[in-house]
DNA sequence: CGCTGCCTTGATCTTCTTCAAAACGTGTGG
DNA sequence: CCACACGTTTTGAAGAAGATCAAGGCAGCG
């Protein structure tokens, strides 16, 4: 049943160029916070970023840490984490290029609330949390742009406390696999493929339950024909039943 | 075991001209994005919004309206809503004196995701979604202020998120309980008393629970000592076990 | 005083976790 | 190219946590 081949997600290969000037241009210009913008002042923008590169399970920054930088995703993947003390890690969001993570709070002195680690190898931008600020009071409209992406956000953290709250595991597996599938989703010959290394504890860490619980819901959704899934991968197969499962109105 | 009076819990009061003048621009002067105005600006900002009275459980909008509005709580508490298809509601948030609510998006278009429901009696003030726009642009000082209330409302999310998927409903409970006391609390001869009607129902809607679960813990806590309560009323009387018991670092 | 909500308690049943072990796939080094 | 070794995935069985169903109690209010 499963395709005898290796894991269809492409590896995410990154050259050293990837982050070179033009690249950077490119890039800060489509963020959503900056496309008002002209080419002149993305220019002015883009003097405040830095780059730097991780490889594959790197950490970019740890929970407690002095929350000094805004990072913005260049290239690659990157995923938040919460840890617990019980070592039951919780997986908050994946991120790809062109979404935003660190602080977004101006005064700095807090700390980072989540750890933050490198899924594929990525190369990041980012900007001090003053340095930020600066930017928001010289271009009124990026600041406008920046509170819409994070009232997003925050609905996006509050439609996932409501599937917490509501519905079984099976359910929030569901909700989360056409999450991801929405923002990772690539149509291919195995269906709509979800693009990055995804493996059943990983999955088990968004949905917060355990790896063995994942394990026979996903079992059940490919006997089902709704998905099809290998080691670390997953294809959707029949979004509509994979929806109408989810619960979700 | 339980006082044999009513509940201590205040049932506020509004008069008619609890939302006068002077007291809007006190209460605007207040809010956290405006603190960095001038009286003078203050004036200016106070013609934007627009005053209205609720009364307890009236709703003030509901899940799926056209999000028009950025509302805030002048007097009386507001509670945040969500609903499910199978009828269990879930209770996202209480908002009281200052906090903000309904859209933050200054694009306007979109619905609201949660229904706000007057929890006492209420009055907002409210500004559209482009009158806002407008004061983030006149101020971006406001904007900065509002992206910073934003950032650490996300937070609040997901540590809600945290907590939901790692945690028991004792600890569930627990950590709610804080979370109110920290808000709504109020020392007395009981405890710390929360400030607002909070049924057994009403707790179970916040940890995704039901009524019957909330009850046991609710009885053992009392039983153990944390926590003394009533219909409708809930005061903790030892905060230092209960934050142990919510298993949050 | 009796009605209407809230709150409590018990018994049963379902879901999920936990512990344990085996099967599988992938990449590695012989 | 094969075989081994490691990490991932699967499966089973026992147990715990919580949901559900069903009554009964208690407080406040007309």
């Amino acid at each position: 049943m499963t395709p005898s081949r290796k894991s269809p997600v492409e590896p995410e290969t990154i050259e050293p160029h990837m982050c070179a000037l033009d690249l950077r241009l490119e890039i800060l210009g489509k963020l959503p916070f900056f496309t008002s913008l002209s080419s002149n002042e993305i220019h002015q923008v883009n003097q405040s970023f830095v780059e730097r590169g991780y490889q594959p399970d790197e950490a970019i920054y740890y929970t407690g840490e002095q929350a000094e930088r805004l990072y913005v995703v260049a290239a690659g993947k990157v995923k938040l984490l919460r840890h617990t003390i019980s070592g039951k890690d919780i997986l908050l969001d994946v991120l790809k290029l062109g979404d935003f993570f660190g602080t977004l709070s101006t005064l700095g002195g807090e700390n980072y609330s989540e750890t933050a680690v490198a899924l594929t190898t990525v190369c990041t931008l980012s900007v001090s949390a003053a340095g930020f600020r600066h930017l928001l009071e010289k271009f009124p409209s990026v600041a406008v742009a920046v509170l819409d992406t994070m009232s997003s956000r925050l609905l996006e953290a509050q439609d996932m406390v409501h599937q917490l709250s509501a519905h079984t595991v099976e359910q929030r597996i569901a909700f989360t696999l056409l999450k991801l599938a929405e923002k990772l989703g690539e149509e291919n010959d195995l269906g709509l493929l979800i693009q990055m290394p995804l493996s059943r504890d990983d999955l088990a860490m968004m949905v917060g339950t355990t790896t063995e619980s994942t394990s026979r819901v996903m079992s059940q959704l490919q006997k089902d024909g709704l998905i099809r899934s290998g080691r670390q991968w997953v294809a959707i197969t029949d979004l509509d039943r994979l929806r109408s499962l989810s619960g979700y109105e």
